[in-house]
DNA sequence: ATACTTACTGACCTTTCAGTCAGTAAGAGA
DNA sequence: TCTCTTACTGACTGAAAGGTCAGTAAGTAT
């Protein structure tokens, strides 16, 4: 009894297909990656790629949109639903999280928005929408929230939630390009903390 | 007397070169710039660039080293030479310059490494060691300056200078990504170092 | 003018890879 | 057990693009 050649599992595997193109996109970028290359991470023949997405650009869309969906809204629900004072928020929960992203998923996305946006419109608008937008609002309410409470000084900051993303994303950046030149990101991110903290407490 | 069909120009042609494949790579990057565009818009044929360049990856070093060398030494030198008070130093000069990088070529290189820099490591160490180390280490030596004279108070800042450039990189992703969605960058810059300064000041 | 060197051209070669499709076998249904 | 459906395979195709090279003509020396 000879062991079946393959498994039919119409049901997993565009998962298994997108997360071995998101491990590959990340290793090699999109354009150096081929669609055989992603085939055979995932197990799968090159033809049962075209099946399950028409061409390689689906594909790269479907990975982007599968990393997006998965962790948008923990940082938004943290911030609505704690009851701590603003400072300690800020440097607990707020900071735990800042300092995981340099490290998650999100990085590579990023990185594959830059290399591959500017020709993929769509989906940067897509990106913006449901991440960029949404994590700058609940900065936003946030901050504006602690002014209310008389917590903190009505400042710029308010505009300018991007101040709490630039270490972040300065972070991930080096992480990417400058791995073997080490960068105490989370110092960092606790230093500009710090910073903005001593600039708009009331 | 029909005119020539083209000049001989061995002393200019690698610049041209060089410049228009910049042109191109920084609409289109790296993988998606054919060899015989660049040709066509320095005005050459594609044998040509196969005479100055030994292969397509020639040609993109080439050009990354063109860019940073011809304007790593500004900020450096207007940092040593300054006689302002520092903080009049950082609001005018240092802020001037910080503001005018994200719209530079500068930020075209950074999109080519974060797309290929992993692909190609010694050219990363190369922009590494002549840009983003000397960089950092100017600002440093400003800031410790500024402790030494008295007018700033010892604080982690001297070991994060990233602290300024955080906001400028996150100016010069948000303008590739985000274009249309406008981010007044000089005035993210201006309160990141408002923030510095508060935090920092004697 | 003439001969000579070499920067330059452009047609061609070769490889690579996205995308196709005729055929195969897993597994559900009767 | 024997269909019958369809998820799946993998050899193939066509085109795009990196790289080559025999030939041409711009410029130089005599």
């Amino acid at each position: 009894m000879p062991e079946p050649r393959y498994q039919r599992r119409k049901q997993a595997r565009p998962q298994e297909i997108t997360d071995a193109a998101f491990a590959a996109f990340a290793e090699n970028g999109y354009a150096a990656t081929r669609v055989e290359e992603v085939a055979k991470r995932a197990g799968v023949s090159k033809g049962l790629m075209y099946l399950y997405f028409k061409t390689k650009e689906e594909l790269f869309k479907a990975v982007i949109r599968s990393v997006v969906m998965r962790r948008v809204d923990a940082l938004i629900e943290v911030v609505e639903d704690t009851e701590l004072c603003s400072e300690d928020f800020m440097r607990g929960p707020m900071a735990d999280f800042m300092k995981q992203v340099p490290g998650s998923p999100v990085a590579v996305v990023i990185r594959l928005l830059i290399s591959e946006g500017p020709r993929h419109p769509e989906l940067v608008d897509y990106y913006y929408e449901n991440v960029v937008s949404r994590g700058l609002a609940a900065i936003t309410r946030f901050i504006d929230r602690g002014v209310k409470r008389g917590e903190f000084r009505k400042t710029d900051v308010s505009d300018f939630p991007q101040l709490f993303l630039a270490p972040v994303m300065l972070g991930m950046i080096w992480k990417l390009l400058f791995a073997k030149r080490s960068l105490n990101t989370d110092k960092l991110i606790d230093t500009q903390i710090d910073m903005i903290l001593a600039y708009i407490k009331a």
